[in-house]
DNA sequence: CGGAATCCCTTCAGATACTG
DNA sequence: CAGTATCTGAAGGGATTCCG
């Protein structure tokens, strides 16, 4: 028991914390659940579905989600450039645990906000 | 489709992102690993298991998770003092679904990183 | 033993301005 | 249109000290 537990000690020998930390930030599952309900999309488009990000940590996420072959970005070298973004194998294999935690996530939300009005008397 | 995706823009309003960012720091999710693969641990002894999280940062990601009726806390009131943490059957429910993720993770992180190898050229 | 409180540094992320 | 570059405030998180 004890052995197994070691594993999770330091990080950069977790596996499992090196791939989950790059999606475990703001926006990274947010822009894949928005590329997952679409074929494909646009830069201004998904800024204008996702509202509150910024133009900078847009740019961010999806570099590193396209560096992990998780969404594909595809340059059209038109005069306006175009370039369009479309979710990968790899990203819609991960989408559906996404999905299971957001469902996961509606189902308790309730019950979870209560705890914690609870807990804060 | 477009009226779907409106969900999504403002974090305020999305009870998905409100739970799921509680626990998409960098500990909740390790500690509630930790936890559930023992009946109840020890605060000394989480903190031996997990050698690089702090001890003010696994007091503060205890105390987040117990709010959330995540993790059960219980004190001993004895001299010295002891303190025992166990996950709840909500903690339970969710690291079903962690597990999946943890899964996908470790299949996938050698291509993924592969990946990442060759978008930096 | 199991914290709480404080200090302090680093990273994150928003706003703004500029570019091919 | 789809970015990049820079600046700056806010937040995350580590080290240390103190306490019941």
């Amino acid at each position: 028991m004890e052995n197994n537990l070691k594993n999770f000690s330091v990080s950069e020998k977790c596996p499992v914390r090196n791939v989950l930390d790059r999606f475990g930030d703001k926006w990274s599952i947010l822009v894949l659940l928005v590329l997952g309900e679409v074929e494909k999309m646009r830069f201004n488009a998904l800024h204008k579905t996702i509202l509150d990000i910024s133009q900078k940590m847009l740019t961010v996420t999806l570099r590193s989600l396209e560096a992990d072959d998780l969404v594909k970005r595809t340059i059209y070298p038109e005069i306006p450039p175009r370039v369009e973004y479309e979710i990968t194998e790899r990203g819609k294999s991960l989408l559906t645990h996404i999905h299971n935690l957001t469902a996961w996530a509606e189902e308790n939300m309730l019950d979870i906000l209560e705890s914690r009005e609870k807990f804060k008397s």
